[in-house]
DNA sequence: GAAAAATGTTTTAAGCTTAAAATGTTTAAT
DNA sequence: ATTAAACATTTTAAGCTTAAAACATTTTTC
């Protein structure tokens, strides 16, 4: 089903003439975008109003709970696509929480081990319960065909340029 | 074709284990965040590379664009779905661009319209043919049919709780 | 008409994000 | 061994974002 515009000819005759696929491209990805927002907006507001926290917080935690050796700081951006100096600043905050632990390396000065503190284990536990909820809901409509589907046409935009 | 995770029984025979509809959902979120981000990072880097402006600030832009007579600032933010204090920065910066004019109402002075300048105007349509060209890259591999299925999909999430 | 409520906007505080510069440490080259 | 290059990380500057408070101006209520 392609998308179309009704136009009416001046004889009152319906024609069909297809939207050029540059403007049904820039529709979806509006919408692709608007979604993102309001999810995000969305977990935003329940980080908060449930564990007074944010999602870029509960990210690292995430991570950091997927490797419990810890990690150094330049392998927790990578794993998170985000810049180095962005998670110095979020890692500060957990270790101010308690959340997380920062070690400086025995053999190499530079580097730094970041690794979950028990009570950052914990607490990840809890809040991972409550995102899957979140998440749970949010795709309620989807089942397991819709949500390959969606995998498959995700995997065919191209973020970067090939 | 649903999410299957290989599993090797005891006595050598494949089995095929259902991964949980959590699970499944999980993933396909971290895949829709992860190429929104990267698309976003794109648009960011070529904005800026081309332009030297934002994101952001196109948005403002093309919203005005579309409604010649001017705005005001609180149907600018709706319009774009984000906070009020939010689009007073950027309209500011516009302002000092020269792109735009903020104007107080004659008959109600707490209220201001924003316009597109002459120059906003010119700047506006160049910066949005470069946009359409670098969208049309990210989406060549999808075809109009591909485009109406995403956007179903996407239309299925739930934004707001309901 | 004065007080209260509502409205339109900006300001503030806090936080995320990036790119680029700066710091300190290790490795490679000579 | 010195010097230069590479590396791991942090700091800085600029910008976006939100929620909540603050301000100013209507509008409503009595």
């Amino acid at each position: 089903m392609t998308l179309h515009q009704g136009i009416v000819e001046p004889d009152g005759a319906h024609t069909s003439v297809a939207v050029p696929l540059s403007k049904q491209r820039l529709r979806v990805w509006l919408r692709l975008l608007d979604r993102n927002r309001e999810m995000l907006g969305q977990l935003r507001g329940s980080f908060r109003a449930e564990f007074d926290t944010t999602l870029p917080r509960f990210d690292v935690l995430a991570t950091l709970d997927r490797h419990r050796d810890g990690l150094r700081m330049s392998h927790l951006s990578a794993h998170l696509k985000v810049s180095n100096g962005n998670v110095t600043g979020i890692v500060d905050s957990l270790i101010h929480e308690g959340l997380v632990t920062r070690q400086v390396d025995s053999d190499d000065k530079r580097a730094t081990t970041v690794r979950l503190t028990r009570h950052g284990i914990e607490r990840f536990a809890i809040m991972a319960r409550a995102h899957e909820r979140w998440i749970d809901t949010m795709f309620t409509e989807l089942d397991s065909d819709g949500l390959d589907q969606l995998s498959s046409l995700l995997d065919q935009l191209h973020g970067d340029p090939e």
